[in-house]
This record gives structure tokens, C-alpha cells and sequence, in this order.
DNA sequence: GCGTTATGCGCAACCGGTTGGTCACGGCAA
DNA sequence: TTGCCGTGACCAACCGGTTGCGCATAACGC
């Protein structure tokens, strides 16, 4: 930069000025010294930038398990907006051990980064608020955090019901029930209260009570053995492993997926797989959430941070086992 | 770090080399030091290190594409190994736009980064070898450089063409065909001398000749309709894809997968959806190949680089289509 | 005892920008 | 002509560590 206020014969900290736009000058003088930056290819030094200004061009992601959970499309999304940003990206996970907490929030104050993204799994663990350990903004991404001021995104789980009661409702169904996890669970509640709200505005009851149990696929396959399908002609389940067990505990009793009986889940986890899906299914478009959040933190860091719980967007993905599609010649069903 | 050396009673210098275990100094002085920082909660900067270091603790990611392609799970392992060693990650994706590849450059040059890595998609295009453009340690990962002395990571497609064949021998086949891509790729040539290799251990040849086509599921349905299983009853395809067009056209024609003929594919995309594979298939692990490759760069900006290309261990995943796996019930497939 | 070497620590420059305060200068009105 | 004000550029401090060099002191050998 000495260099370039040399060539350009102004001061220092006047080809700052000029670089950055910021303070009055003269026309020419601007001019001068950009050309001369140019010429000499000059390029200033980013850490020093950070240096004077303190603010590092890094944001930093907490979380507690990031491999093989759902939290890995959520940060893949914030990645890609943050690269759009020329932002860099430190992880620190926790590895789901708690104590490791304190040193990871040393070490994003150490570094200086200008935002922090909690990241979760989307299980109803809620996270202690970090907001006041850091003075800088925070977004919980898929999580929750126990301060409800924090700023959250979640999947609009009650939409995701919604969406999955009017696609059985456009497939001609209407004895319908639903299989899910624990109402203990927030996502649970409200995928619940989407889906038989929306029946209810069609003057339609559940044709049996909410089935609770877990997320699992054997809690699924339990499920599908008791279901009686005199009464019932389609299935909401609250994820895809519920669908996964559910599916075929029908079909050896002989009940058709979906002539008899349609099923839809939740999660669209095989949507990173290449197969296609025979499932119909919610998708919750965490990859979609990963890029709103890394967004709304660099809203936050330049304007008025927002409050609260947002939701995103859920989609439904068209398969099978609703009927939604018929060709199965098109797809994979090798058996 | 002015406070530290007062209250240590020393020098702001000897504090700073206290604290790193750089230089030589009294046990009690390091001890005192040590203890003051304790007491006073002291963290070092670590904008300021990396201004007067010149080391920024961030690598850059360079590729040209990362969402939906093969480097996605690159990038997720690189990420996983790199917050281990608390170093910021900053992607520079020219979205397969060559003209931004200089301004990338350059920001990575003005970031100061400590080094790159170039993550491929797998394809053969080849990078321009950047290594000569920064002065950092330089990675390609699932991505080759023009420079045959640049390090880079490939998944080990010979020995992929030999688990393939030791699989399909291990399963009592004999008459063996081979699906695959265009022979102007080097993972297609490779998978392919690895495989006839290790059948010519066996003395075997292959039944038909090399099928060479494209990556495409249309190229394995096409495939599979001309297949003979008169004289064939194993197939190795190129890639999942190749593998997912078979064996539906194989099933139409009334020819049983796996007991007329066994199918074994390459990719194993499908471990990033939950659902149970029915195909055979390779895994080239391709997150682990990420970590490798941010394993390498911490080593190379430690000591001594490597040089060329190293190759990374992939796996079988024992599935139905091969004969592998004959438990269909506790599977899914719907149908 | 003195000279020499090893040891421990401080001084001050340096990394490369950013920014508040200040000053010189020209224009304008009184 | 003088005084005032706005403009444009500069000076120098500052961000917070790191590190080469030098000096004092202690340890050592002869």
C-alpha cells in the first residue's frame, strides 16, 4: 500500500480511503490512486484487515454431532451462501459432549468471528443461549435455543402436516390416520396439528387415535401388524423410517401399498441418495434452511437481527406409495 | 497480554514466548506467566497471530461445482478433519465458470490462506495446476492435476475393479461381464484393468467384451436388454447408475437378479439416503478421501510434502443384487 | 581470580492496514 | 483586505501480538 501512495503520490491511509470509497476526496485523486493500485496489482492484505477493523470474515458453527446427522445438510447449505460471501467457516463440534462447550466458545471468541450458527439435528434438545457469551449475532440453525429472543430456524413442520393431509385428501382418501413419534416432541406436535387441522377443514376425523411411539423403523413395523385396513386407507407417518418399517409389514399381510393403502412420510433423507424413491414424502429442505440461516447472519451483522422463530419452507416430493406416481416400470423396484 | 506481563512482573515479549513454549526461560518465570494469564482469563488474539504470523489458520476449497455433485461428501470430509484442528475452511466455487478461477485466486492470495485443496467431482477434467500461482501447500482431492508433482487423492479404482471380481468369484460366478463407461476416463480404465486382472488370476477371461458406454442409467437399461444370460450370469457396471438401468431391464425380460445374473455397481451414492441398498456396489468413500486429503495439507504445512497421486482404500458393500445379501424381508422393497 | 560461555529476559521494530484529529489551502462574504 | 468556512489530504496512533538482537547475570573452566 506504501507503494501504491508512492506511485499515486498521496499518503497512506489516503489510498485506504480511496480503496474502500469511504471519506470525501477529490474526483482525481480517487482516480490516480485506484489506477495505480491496479497497476501494481496491489491487493490488500486481508488479515491485516481484519486485524485494524476486528472483524475476521469468519463465522463460526456450533454443534454437537455433524457427521451422519441432519445437521450435515444444514451446514452444507450455510456453506454455499457463505461462499457466495468470500465468508470463512470454523466448525467446532462437540462431538455430543458437553464439557467441550466452554472451550469451543473461548475458541470463537479467540478467533473474533463475526457471527455464530448453532446448528442442530432437530431433536427437541434445546441449546443453552450462547447470544450473551458472544458479542456478536447469533442464528440457531434447526435448533433451539432456550432463550426464545434468539434468533431460531426451523422446518415448517406444521405446513409439512398440511401439505400431507391435502395430497391424501387429492388422492381420494379419506380414512386416514397417522403414525409418529412421541408428542413430547415439538416437530411431532406440530406435524400432528398441521395434518389433523387440515383434515378437520375438510370435515374429515382421524379414522383411528394418533399412533405414538419413536422414529423407528420397527416402531413402524409394529405399527403396520395392528393396522386394520377394513378402516383405514392411508398413512401419515412422521418420518420415513416409520414409512420404511410400515411399508412392508402391510405388504406381507398382503395389503397393496398404495392400491389399498397409501403411506407418506417425512424427512426426504434419500434425496442425497441417487435412487429413486418409492416413497412419497415431506421434505424439510434442511440444506434450503442451512443457506437461509447463513443469510440471516449476514443480515443480522449488517441490520436489524430479527427475533425468534422463523420457519422454512417444506416441500412435498411426489412418490409411489401415495399414488402420486403410478410408473413403476420408470423407477427402481428391482424385486 | 499487557496485563498478563504486569502482573507476571515481565516483559509483554517474554509473556508471548511463555505462552507458546518458544525459547528458553526459567521454569518459575513460565510458571508465573502461565498462572497470571489463568487468573486473568487470557486468550490470545488470534487475529493479531495471524497478522504477525502471516499464518491465517483457514484453508481455501477450490472447485467447480459443490452442490448435488461427488463433491459434496469431499467436502464434508475435509470440514470433519479440519475443525479437529481448529482451522477455518473458505470455499471459492466458480460454479464450472473458468473466468472466475483468477479472482478466486486472488482472494485466496489476499486471505493469506495456508493452504488449498482442489476438489474434484471425479470427472477427468484436469486443473490447471495452481501450485506455482500461491506459495502454500496445494491438495487435490478426487481431482487431477496438470502437474503429475502436485499431490492429489484418488479413490483406488484399481483395487475397486478387483473387489469386483473377487466378490462376483467369492459368489461362484464364471461368466462375467463387464458394463462400463467410455475408456477415455482413467477411473473407467483403471476399474477395468483391476477387474480383468484379477479374473485372469483366476483364470478367466471376461465372457463378452468390455460394454463401453456412458455413465447413464438409460446406457445400463440399453445394456442389459442386449445381455445374453445363456452365456452370462455376473455383471460389473461402472457405476451405480449403469447398475440401476440393468437390472430393471434385466427383471423385464424375465431374468432373475441375482440368480440368473448377480449385479455389482460403483459409487454407493445411495449411503446418504437412509434406505436399505439392494445393489452391490463399491464404495469409494468419498469422505474419507476427504479427510485424507486435510490430513495431507496439515502434514504438508508441517514437513515434508508427498508428491503425485496417492490412492484411497475403497470398500465392497455387500448387497441383494449380488447374492450377498438373500434376507429380502428384512429389506425394503415395497413391491 | 579472571575470562568465557550459557542462560534468561527486555527492547523495539515489525506485520499492513484503519481512522480520528489536524492542518493547509482556496473560495466566499463582509 | 480580512475573517470564516468547507474541502481534501496527511500525520500518527493504534489494532495485539511476534521475534531478532543485545545486554545483564550466572555458571563454568582454567
Amino acid at each position: 500500500m506504501r507503494d501504491v501512495a508512492a506511485v499515486a503520490g498521496v499518503s497512506v491511509s489516503t489510498v485506504s480511503r480511496a480503496l474502500k470509497g469511504s471519506g470525501r476526496m477529490a474526483e482525481g485523486t480517487r482516480r490516480r490512486i485506484l489506477e495505480a493500485a491496479d497497476r501494481l496489482d496491489f491487493h490488500p492484505n486481508a488479515l491485516a484487515q481484519s486485524f485494524a477493523t476486528g472483524r475476521s470474515l469468519t463465522v463460526g458453527i456450533l454443534t454437537h454431532k455433524a457427521a451422519g446427522t441432519f445437521a450435515t445438510p444444514v451446514i452444507t447449505g450455510i456453506m454455499q451462501t457463505l461462499s457466495q460471501h468470500d465468508i470463512a467457516v470454523v466448525v467446532y463440534d462437540d462431538q455430543s459432549n458437553p464439557a467441550s462447550r466452554p472451550e469451543n466458545l473461548r475458541r470463537l471468541r479467540a478467533r473474533h468471528v463475526d457471527g455464530v450458527i448453532v446448528v442442530g439435528d432437530g431433536t427437541d434438545h434445546s441449546f443453552h443461549s450462547v447470544a450473551h457469551a458472544l458479542q456478536v449475532p447469533v442464528v440457531y440453525a434447526f435448533a433451539v435455543s432456550e432463550d426464545p429472543r434468539d434468533q431460531m430456524l426451523l422446518p415448517d413442520d406444521r405446513a409439512a402436516g398440511v401439505l400431507a393431509a391435502e395430497h391424501l385428501l387429492a388422492m381420494g382418501r379419506t380414512r386416514i390416520a397417522h403414525v409418529t413419534a412421541n408428542a413430547s416432541s415439538r416437530a411431532v406436535r406440530e406435524r400432528t396439528e398441521g395434518f389433523v387441522g387440515r383434515l378437520e377443514e375438510h370435515g374429515l376425523e382421524l379414522a383411528a387415535p394418533v399412533q405414538h411411539g419413536d422414529w423407528t423403523r420397527a416402531w413402524g413395523t409394529a405399527a403396520g401388524e395392528l393396522l386394520d385396513p377394513a378402516t383405514i386407507d392411508a398413512v401419515f407417518c412422521g418420518n420415513d423410517f416409520i414409512a420404511l418399517g410400515l411399508v412392508p409389514s402391510l405388504v406381507r399381510r398382503g395389503i397393496r401399498v398404495p392400491d389399498d393403502v397409501a403411506v407418506i412420510g417425512y424427512d426426504n433423507w434419500a434425496k442425497f441418495g441417487l435412487l429413486d424413491t418409492f416413497l412419497t414424502t415431506i421434505d424439510p429442505q434442511l440444506d434450503l434452511l442451512g443457506q437461509r440461516a447463513a443469510g440471516r447472519l449476514v443480515e443480522a451483522a449488517t441490520g436489524e437481527p430479527r427475533a425468534g422463530v422463523e420457519t422454512t419452507e417444506v416441500t412435498l416430493v411426489p412418490g409411489v406409495s401415495s399414488g402420486a406416481l403410478a410408473d413403476r416400470d420408470e423407477r427402481f423396484y428391482p424385486i
